[in-house]
DNA sequence: AATGCATCCAACCGCGCTGCT
DNA sequence: GAGCAGCGCGGTTGGATGCAT
């Protein structure tokens, strides 16, 4: 039996909101307080669904909401928690006042997700082999000689927050299509894009790093199944300097060995919620590991299709020591750059990925770490 | 001026969690 | 413990809008 419906659905308006609606709504919560919103469109007399009056009243009638365009500062944050905490849009908001989860997550799918896919997409900012890795699908049509549709919200009118009368629009052609889309769509349903070592070249990594101590529990399940990832679900950043002092090829600076992992863990970038070991522990062992040195240090093979809806971090990493625009050059977001550029702190970071990342954070440790990361 | 299309964002939807009975 | 209701969250949708042609 499905789920019952969280209200009637006759008689139940839906779509826009009009202002009248909202001034009923935004009457009933000043007298009656928020809360009970099941009740509340029957005893207010909206003809809505609940959900729906918490909805507009959260995201739109709130008068502690702030206004306008999210500033550099707050895209700031935003991407610095959305490293850490993923597409957990509340928490993000919740360290932005009067920002609200809707509004972090859609500023976050038209903006910031679409300026680094335009990053990673500029020939002229990509090194060869990265290139090859990014699109190693096959050729898609040239790009179009321009990109309509708005530029800006400054640019725009003040937008209307009720119903108008134009008549939809359906576009009928395909929209078109980048390698990069191609590449995305050859890895859909891809769980995890990862390099995977070969049983001899565990047994090395094993062998070497326990002879040594170092190494962490060899459980013989992992060891049949040890992966080098850089997970990344829905564009969770994941990186650690770590990673690029393993990743990088110095003799080679055009070089940069790279691989995803796309984790169900949301919250658990560094570490593997599956019960692996914590990357840094990971990249400790290997990277004084000498078969599993050059295993990395060889053109390897790596997965075809290696691009996800998120970023491909090492070559923004990569890039980044390049070129410090990596957004977008007018928007002077050099911050962004230094900031995915800063190597971690160690005695918090390196020390600590699992224990951070291992298991769900407490309201406090959340709040240590969200300190830490804005600090 | 009309049209096509990309972009934006308010609103919807379904699922999971929590608390109550 | 099971069942239910209420709520919150994240993903998705579709209409509104602006720009280029």
């Amino acid at each position: 039996m499905g789920r019952a419906p969280c209200c009637e659905k006759v008689g139940i308006k839906r779509g826009r909101w009009t202002a009248e609606e909202d001034q009923i709504l935004s009457s009933y919560i000043q007298s009656n307080g928020e809360g009970s919103w099941r009740s509340l469109p029957k005893n207010a007399g909206l003809k809505r669904c609940g959900k729906s009056c918490r909805l507009r009243w959260i995201n739109y009638l709130r008068s502690d909401l702030k206004r306008g365009n999210i500033t550099p500062e707050e895209e700031e944050i935003v991407v610095k928690l959305h490293s850490t905490f993923g597409n957990r849009w509340s928490l993000i908001a919740s360290h932005l006042p009067g920002r609200t989860d809707n509004e972090i997550k859609n500023y976050w799918n038209s903006h910031l997700s679409r300026k680094l896919h335009n990053f990673i997409r500029k020939p002229s900012s990509i090194s060869h082999d990265v290139a090859v890795v990014i699109m190693s699908a096959p050729p898609a049509s040239p790009p179009a000689k321009r990109r309509p549709g708005r530029t800006s919200r400054s640019a725009m009118k003040p937008k209307t927050h009720y119903p108008k009368t134009r008549k939809s629009k359906k576009t009928s052609a395909p929209p078109t299509e980048t390698n990069a889309d191609v590449a995305v769509k050859a890895v859909a349903g891809e769980e995890a894009l990862m390099m995977e070592l070969s049983g001899a070249e565990i047994d090395d990594y094993y062998g070497a790093c326990h002879e040594r101590g170092e190494c962490c529990n060899n459980n013989n399940n992992d060891k049949n199944n040890l992966m080098i990832s850089i997970d990344g679900d829905n564009g969770v950043l994941s990186f650690d300097e770590d990673i690029a002092d393993l990743l990088l090829d110095e003799s080679d600076p055009g070089h940069v060995f790279t691989s995803f992992g796309g984790d169900h863990a949301k919250s658990n970038h560094l570490g593997d919620s599956d019960g692996a070991r914590g990357f840094s522990e990971n990249l400790d062992c290997l990277q004084s590991c000498p078969s599993v040195e050059s295993f990395l240090n060889c053109e390897h093979q790596v997965n075809d299709a290696l691009t996800d809806e998120f970023i491909d971090w090492d070559c923004v990493w990569q890039q980044g020591h390049h070129n410090k625009n990596l957004w977008d050059e007018n928007e002077g977001s050099d911050s962004m750059v230094s900031w995915l550029l800063d190597g971690d702190d160690e005695a918090t970071i390196g020390k600590s990925n699992c224990e951070n990342f291992g298991e769900p954070l407490d309201h406090d440790e959340e709040n240590a770490l969200v300190a830490w990361l804005l600090s």
